[in-house]
DNA sequence: TTGTGTACTGACCGAACGGTCGGTTAGTAT
DNA sequence: ATACTAACCGACCGTTCGGTCAGTACACAA
């Protein structure tokens, strides 16, 4: 039989298979919560088949924590810079990191639960690499609008990302806790929820010419 | 023996002691990986008891996780509205609820746990009642300022409290991330970081008469 | 003294866990 | 044909889990 690579990777066998049922359940439920077993009966396998592939659980976990923060990263090395205004470079960067993590939520799911509740160190540190990676990215942009005149330079730079990366990051996360919230509107719709954020972040919510009162 | 309750009730024997000890251990680790011989350990005592005091495991933490939204929303009930305009009532109730979070650290580490990690029904539904408790306020608030004039009336008031609760929530649960990242620099103070927040949001980033260009 | 209820405990249970064992299949190079 | 190897599996192991049971210690009321 020839080695057929044209087949559709869909449910896989093999070690792809189970990366990709783990990544499934340890996304849905966190580590504690998942069995080996429970990962074998999904990726239709056994659980001897697991450990012929992966050392232990803990390094089946840590390979799909890697494997997803590279392709994390991944996504926004390929988002590069837009044209026009730094503000517009900065709203569009914004825009596309909320796609970024609403498009693969599952590994986003996986690295913030171990970003924010995780109890290993190894975990935390394999999480911190995707933040930082959007954070300076974003504090450099708030760097360039300042001293291009277009920000304010009062205002601590990494305070200002720091609210662009906590807008996008807990509207993904409290989605299912927001969207049957009867006083919320904007759930459902990112593009919008981020073209408001950024409205607010660069012209502020107080009426013009009342600044001062 | 007389019955003293003039010794203080740290490490307090019974039922509070098994409260404390769980509550402890629950917030630290999560739901899954605490088993009860820890809690009877640390609470000093044999897990049998616990099982006189509480029915399961589950009733245990229910019992924990109630008290500890209770605990937050007492707290901000008695977060009265402070005078003034509008937006300084805003930003002190800002103010205060990020206080109250940052005090009362292992109730909203359970609460944000379960909120947005969690996986059963009910975890989710009693930390709904917190969240949805601050941001009705927060929206109130808006709208207020809206009406008066005080607040752009274009903006959905709903996202503008989406964002303080963001920032607020975000910067509690990300700060062991953040805190060993060279470039934030806010960290460690949450009273001037709730100053500037709130001063983006008013007045935006933008340089004043520079809003379009 | 005898009852009664509450707080508490050591010893134990079945189930499920992470992980291992010996062995089987199937492709492949010699 | 033979030898080797990666992929895979049923059955099992030691341990730990949540939870139970029979019983003890002690307060207080009758």
């Amino acid at each position: 039989m020839q080695n057929h690579q044209d087949k559709p990777l869909i449910n896989a066998g093999g070690e792809q298979g189970i990366l990709q049922a783990a990544e499934a359940l340890f996304a849905e439920k966190g580590f504690d919560a998942v069995s080996m077993s429970a990962i074998a009966k999904l990726a239709n396998t056994s659980k001897p088949n697991i450990y012929h592939h992966f050392k232990n659980k803990n390094e089946l976990y840590f390979a799909i924590m890697e494997a997803a923060v590279q392709r994390a990263t991944d996504l926004l090395d390929a988002l590069e810079d837009s044209p026009g205004t730094i503000r517009q470079r900065l709203a569009d960067f914004s825009a596309g990191q909320l796609e970024n993590i609403l498009l693969h939520d599952r590994s986003t799911q996986l690295i913030m639960r171990e970003a924010f509740s995780g109890t290993s160190e190894r975990g935390r540190d394999i999480a911190k690499q995707m933040v930082s990676k959007v954070f300076s990215r974003l504090v450099a942009m708030v760097q360039q609008g300042q001293s291009k005149g277009e920000f304010r330079a009062d205002i601590d730079p990494s305070l200002a990302a720091f609210m662009i990366v906590s807008t996008n990051m807990f509207y993904f996360q409290s989605k299912p806790v927001m969207e049957d919230n009867p006083e919320i509107t904007f759930s459902g719709d990112a593009s919008t929820f981020n073209r408001i954020v950024t409205d607010i972040i660069f012209n502020g919510l107080i009426t013009q010419g009342n600044s001062a009162p």
